[in-house]
DNA sequence: TATGAATGAGGATTCATTCAT
DNA sequence: TATGAATGAATCCTCATTCAT
C-alpha cells in the first residue's frame, strides 16, 4: 500500500487490499455464512459478496466448499485454543479461582465472540465432516477438558474439592457454557428482551463450587 | 421375505395402499434423515427411499420440504410434551427427589430415544426457520424449564434449596442434559469406547443438588 | 333416474347419474379446462374435479390425455358441422340474406356458446396436434368455407355480387367472426365494459354487402 | 466446422462470453419455442439449446420460465409498436391510401416475420397471464386500432368514407389481416399448396374499400 | 364401474465449479 | 490476481398414468 499515490489519475482504489488479507477476509465471510444456513444451505456467493469479491475469487484460495468449511473450523479454532491453554498456563491462585476465572475467559473468549458459531457448526455437521469433527473433538473438545480436569485435580489434591471423577467434573463445568453458547444463538430472538447472562454465569459459577467443594 | 416363494404366481404387488400408516412413517424416516444431513442438506429421495416408498408419495402427504421439515418437528415433539408434563403431574416427594427424578427421565424421555435429534434440528435450522424455532422455544424450551423451576422453587420454600434464581437455575438444572443429548450424537464415534453417561448423570445430579443445598 | 325412490334408507344420491352421460360430462369439462390452459398446463386432476369425478374414472372412458383432447375436439366440433349444414341446406331466399343469416348464425351457434374455445384450441395445439389439425381444417373450416363460397357464388351467379375469387371472399366474409371469437374469450377482461358485439357483426354484414355488391 | 483443423492444439473454447448477445439471441430462441409449444409445453432446455447455450445460461438473464416468457412478448413486441406508429406519422396521401398501405405494411411487417407468433401465443395464454394480456391489449391492439380508426375518420371527415362507427371499421379493417396471421401458422401444412396470401390482401382492400366508400 | 394411493419420468430451478477474459 | 459468464449435475416438485381396493 503505497503511502504515495504514484499514479493520481487512478482514482479509484481509496483504500488497496493487501493480498495476504484475503483468505482470511473469506474466512470470517465464510463463518458467518456457515454459521447461519449450515453447510449445505451456504452459497458460495453470499460468502464471496460478504468478502467483498467474487465467487471465482474463493477458489483461487480453496479448491472446494468443502476445503473452504474445513478452512474456517481449523483457522478460527485453532488460534482460540492456544490462546485458551497460553491463559491457562498463567493462571495462578487457589483452584476455585482458576475455575471462575477460566469459566469467565470462555465466554468472554468464545461464547461473545463470533468463535461460538463453530460448536453449532460442528454439532450441525458432524454427520457429514467426521474427519473434521474428529480434529475438533481432539484438538478442541478433549484439550478444554483436559484444561478443566487440571484445575479439578488440582483443588482435590489441595483439599478444596472432594473427590469427583474429574474429566466428567470437567465436563459439567463446562456444559452449561457450551449449552449456552450453542442455544443463544438459536434463540437469540425468541428470549424475553433481556436474558442476563451474567447472572447465569455468576449462578453457575456458585452452584457449581457450592456442589464441589469439600465441606 | 420367506425362503420359499409360498403363492408363485401372485406377481408381489408394486405398492400398497396404507394411507393411514404413511405419514408417521414418512416422518420417522424423515426425521432421521434431516437429523443426520440437515434440512438443505436431506434429499427427499432418500427420505422416500427410507420410508419404503417413492418421491411422489411424500407430496401426497406433505407440501413441500419446507412442511415435511416443520411437521417432523412438531408431530415428534408434540408428545413429548405432553408426555413430559404428564409426568410432572404425578411427581411427589421431596424436592431433591422429584429433581432428580425429572433429570433421569429426560434423559430416558429424551436423551436416549430418536428425539434426541430434535434439539439438534433446531440448533442447526433455527435461522433458517423462525416460526417454527419460536414455537419450540415456548412450547418445549420454555416449558420444560418451568417444570424444572416449579420443582426447584417448591425446594426453596420449603427449605431443602438454598435461594436462587429459578428460572436461571432451572436452566443450570437443564443444561447439561441438553448439552449431552446434542453433543453425544455429534461425537459418537469420537468418543472413548465408552463414556458412562450414567456416570455423567450421577454426578450432574450429585453437584447440583449439594450445591443448591440449603446446608 | 328413477322417479320414485326405491330404496330409502339409502340417503346419498339424491341425484343417480346415468352411466352414459359420464363421458360427456368428462368432454364438457375437459373441454372448460383445455380452453383455460391449454393442452399442457390441463391437469387432469382439475379435470375430473370439474366433471365429478376422480381422475381414474377419466381413464376408464378415455386412454389417455391427449385422447380426452382429441374427443374433445371431435365431439364437440362435429355435432357442430352437421347443425351448420342442415342449416344452410333450409336457406332460401338472395344470396344477400343467406350471407346475412349464416354470419348471425355463426355468432350465435358458435361464438356465444361453449363451441367457441374450440377454434382458440387449435390455433393454441396445432403444432402439438398435426393430425388433429388436419381434421379441423378439413372439417370445419373448408366445409363452412364452402359454405359460405356457395352463397357468394350464388350471389355472382344471379347478378347480386361483383366478381370476385369466392373462396377467398368467402374467407373474408369469415374471418372477422372468427378473430372475433377467438379474441374475445382472450381479452374478456380487458375490453371496455361494453363492447357492442351487435353493432360489429352489423357493420361487418353492412360494409362487406356493400363492398360485394354488383352496383 | 472446417473440414481441414487449422490449430489443432486450439482446443476450442467450450464456451464464449457474449454478455451482451445473449439476451437477445435467447428471446429470439424462447419465441420459438413458446409460439410452437406453449407456455406450458416449451421446456427451458430445448430454449437453451435452439440458443445455443445450457439451462443455466438462461437463468442468468431471466428470473424464471415466466419471466422469460413476459420479456419474449414485450420485447419482440414493443418495437414492432414504434416502428407502426412511426409508420403511421408519415403517411401522407388519401384515406384510400393510407388504409391500403396500411395493411399491406401490416403483413410485410408482422403478418410474414416472426412477429406473427406474438398474437398467437397471447390467444393461447391469455388466460394464464391476465397482466402480459392486459398489457398487449392496451399497448398493441388498441394502439393499433387508433391507428387504423384515425384513418377513417380522416376518410369520413373528407368525404372519402360513409359514415360508420370508427372503431368498429377498424376493428374490422384488421381483424382479416390478425386472423390470417394467426390462422397461417395453424393450419400452415393443411392449406393448399399455395394459398395466395396477396390475393387474400387485394381482396379484402378491395371489399372493404369498395364497403366503406362513400359512393 | 369408481376410487384415490402410489408411481416415476420429466421438467424447472439452483448452485458449486470452471474458464475465457 | 480477479472477474463473472457459462456450465451441468443435482434436486425439488408436478402430474399423467397405473393399479390395488
Amino acid at each position: 500500500m503505497p503511502v504515495v499515490a504514484r499514479h493520481p489519475r487512478k482514482p479509484k482504489p481509496r483504500w488497496q487490499r493487501r493480498k495476504d488479507a484475503r483468505p482470511e477476509e473469506i474466512v470470517a465471510a465464510a463463518l458467518d455464512v456457515f454459521v447461519e444456513h449450515g453447510f449445505a444451505g451456504a452459497r458460495l456467493e453470499d460468502v464471496a459478496r460478504r468478502a467483498g469479491v467474487t465467487k471465482g475469487t474463493v477458489y483461487l484460495y480453496f479448491k472446494s466448499k468443502e476445503a473452504l468449511f474445513k478452512a474456517v473450523v481449523r483457522q478460527t479454532i485453532v488460534p482460540a485454543i492456544a490462546q485458551g491453554e497460553a491463559l491457562a498456563q498463567a493462571f495462578t491462585g487457589s483452584a476455585r479461582e482458576l475455575l471462575e476465572r477460566l469459566v469467565r475467559e470462555y465466554w468472554r473468549l468464545v461464547g461473545e465472540t463470533a468463535l461460538a458459531g463453530i460448536p453449532k457448526l460442528i454439532i450441525a455437521e458432524a454427520a457429514n465432516f467426521p474427519a473434521l469433527t474428529r480434529f475438533y473433538y481432539e484438538e478442541v473438545v478433549t484439550r478444554g477438558h483436559r484444561l478443566m480436569a487440571g484445575v479439578i485435580e488440582r483443588g482435590i489434591k489441595n483439599g478444596e474439592f472432594r473427590k469427583v471423577d474429574v474429566m466428567i467434573a470437567a465436563k459439567l463445568a463446562m456444559s452449561p457454557l457450551m449449552h449456552a453458547t450453542v442455544v443463544r444463538r438459536a434463540f437469540a430472538s425468541c428470549m424475553p428482551e433481556g436474558f442476563d447472562v451474567g447472572k447465569y454465569l455468576d449462578t453457575h459459577i456458585d452452584l457449581y463450587l457450592h456442589g464441589i467443594a469439600k465441606h
